[in-house]
DNA sequence: ATATAAATCTGATATGCATCAAAAAACCTT
DNA sequence: AAGGTTTTTTGATGCATATCAGATTTATAT
C-alpha cells in the first residue's frame, strides 16, 4: 500500500500515469480512441493524491464538475436517506468510471468514498464535453458508458425485486469475480474491499443475513471465506444460484405475456 | 381514444407531428435546440402509426437502430428473467425517451409494449448520433436524459431496498402524479395505464399487496380510486409517506396505516 | 344481453428475512 | 502484549409481505 506518500507532495508521476501507457486503458475511456486521440484525452486528466480509506472524492451535493476514473483500489457510491440513513449505490473498481450520474445536475447527486486506498484519474467535465466535440470515438465511448450502467442498474433493480437473500448474495460475488478477471486479477480468489455490512446494504439485506449465507454457502463448499478474502470454490453452482433459478410454475402457467 | 385509425393507412399527418410545433417539445430531445436545429432533428424523425395496446415497440433480442419518444399513451419496458416471468423496468409516459439502454448493445436488452393505444416518434440511432455531431446542444441533451435515467434509477433502487411496500405505493403515486402534472395533466387526477399487476411487478410487491395498500390508502383518504382512475385527495400526507420517513424505533410507532 | 375470461379485492396462513441480543473474532491504539 | 473498539458471527423471536384460496367486479366475446 502506498501509505508512504505524503499529502502535499505531488503524486510522483510513473509510466502509468499516461492513458497511453496505463494498463486500464482498453477498459477505460480511452477505447477506441488512436494514439493521438488518446494523448488529447492524456492532456485534460490529472491525476490525483491517492486517496486514504474512508477520504471523499466528492459529497453529494459537492458541485459537479469532473467525472473521474478509478486506477487502483476502490470507490462506493452512497446517498443519504431521509432519515439519515446511507443507502450505497454502486462500487467501482479500477477503470470504471465514477460521477456520471451527475451529468445533468448542479451538484453531485450521490457521494463518492474511498473504500481503501485509492487512486484516480480526474477529468474535467466541461473540457471533456470540448475534446468529445472533436473525437467521435470518444463520444461514444462515453454513451456506451452511461448505457451499460443503465443497464446494469436494471439488473440491479431486478435483483432487488425478485431475488432472495441467496441470490443476491451469488450474483453480488459472480459479479465481482467477473470484474476482477476482466481486470487480469483472479475470479476465483479476491478480496472484498467493502465490509459485510456494506454489501448488506448495497443488496437490500441486513448484515446478519449476509454473514448467514456466507456461512452457509461455506458449507456448501460453494466457497472459502478469510474475513475479506474470498475463494470461489464451484463458479458453476454459484452461477447458478446467481441467475434467476428454473423455477417451475406452481400451476401451469402458459402464456408469460397476459397484457 | 383514436381507436378508429386503421391500419395500413398512413398516419395523418397533424401540427403536432413536427417537432417544432409539438406540444411536448419543451420536455423532449429539442430543449434547447433553436428553430432551425430542431427542424433538422425534425427530419431524421419517422411518425409511427399508433400501436395498439399490447402491441411491442421491439423487442429484448431485437436490433437495436432506434430509439423512440413517447408522443401519446404509454410504453412499459420488461425483462424476462430466467424462469420466464417478466420484470417491468420502466414505464414511459409521453415526452419520454425509449430505448436509450440499448445503445451500446446490438440488440435491445429489454422489450418495449404499448399499455395502451400510444403514437412514438422513432428516431433512427444512427442519424441522431450524425446530427449530435454538429449540434452541441443536442448531444448534451442526450447526456442528460441519459444521466437523468441514471439517477432515477438509483431512486428506484432505494425504493427497492428500502421501502416498504405503502411507501412504495406512495412514491408510484406521488412520481406519476409530477410526471402527469409536467406534462400539463392534473396531479390530482390522472388514469392509470398499467394494471394492479404491473403496478406490483414494478414495485417488487405481489399484486395482492398492491390492492390491500390501495385499499388502505382509500380509508385513510390519501385518495380515491375507481377502476383505473385515481385521485389524490392528501397529496402532503401521500408525499411525506412516499420518502423515506424519520423512522423512530419501532416500540413507538404511532402509525395508523398499518392496520 | 349473456356467457366467459380476466382483473381486482379480501381473508387466512406461511415464511423469509429483519430485528434483537449477545458471543466471538478481527482490528486498532498505546 | 493489553485494552478497547469495531466487525462478524450465531441464535431466538417477530413481523411484513408472499402465497394460497375464493369471492367479486370488470372486461371481452358471442
Amino acid at each position: 500500500m502506498p501509505k508512504g506518500q505524503l499529502k502535499g507532495i505531488c503524486f510522483h508521476p510513473s509510466k502509468e500515469t499516461k492513458c497511453v501507457t496505463c494498463s486500464l486503458s482498453s477498459l477505460c475511456l480511452p477505447i477506441s480512441l488512436n494514439f493521438e486521440d488518446i494523448d488529447q484525452l492524456d492532456k485534460i486528466i490529472k491525476r490525483r493524491q491517492p486517496l486514504k480509506k474512508g477520504e471523499h472524492l466528492f459529497h453529494q451535493g459537492d458541485r459537479f464538475d469532473c467525472v473521474y476514473a478509478v486506477r487502483s483500489g476502490s470507490i462506493k457510491n452512497y446517498a443519504m436517506t431521509n432519515d439519515g440513513e446511507e443507502q450505497i449505490t454502486n462500487f467501482h473498481l479500477p477503470s470504471e468510471l465514477v460521477g456520471m450520474d451527475g451529468i445533468d445536475c448542479d451538484t453531485y447527486p450521490v457521494s463518492a468514498k474511498a473504500l481503501e486506498t485509492t487512486t484516480v484519474c480526474e477529468i474535467p467535465f466541461s473540457r471533456l464535453e470540448e475534446l468529445a466535440k472533436e473525437l467521435p470515438e470518444l463520444r461514444s465511448q462515453i454513451l456506451r458508458i452511461m448505457s451499460r450502467e443503465l443497464r446494469d442498474d436494471k439488473q440491479m433493480m431486478m435483483l432487488l425485486s425478485k431475488k432472495n437473500a441467496e441470490q443476491r448474495v451469488a450474483t453480488f460475488l459472480t459479479n465481482l469475480s467477473t470484474r476482477f478477471k476482466r481486470r487480469g486479477y483472479s475470479p476465483y480468489t479476491f478480496r472484498l474491499p467493502m465490509s459485510r455490512n456494506e454489501i448488506g446494504n448495497y443488496l437490500g439485506l441486513a448484515v446478519e443475513t449476509v454473514s448467514r449465507v456466507f456461512t452457509r454457502f461455506q458449507n456448501n463448499e460453494l466457497i472459502a471465506v478469510n474475513g475479506k478474502e474470498v475463494h470461489i470454490l464451484n463458479m458453476d453452482d454459484l452461477s447458478e444460484l446467481a441467475g434467476l433459478p428454473e423455477q417451475e410454475p406452481r400451476h401451469i402457467e402458459v402464456n408469460a405475456n397476459t397484457g
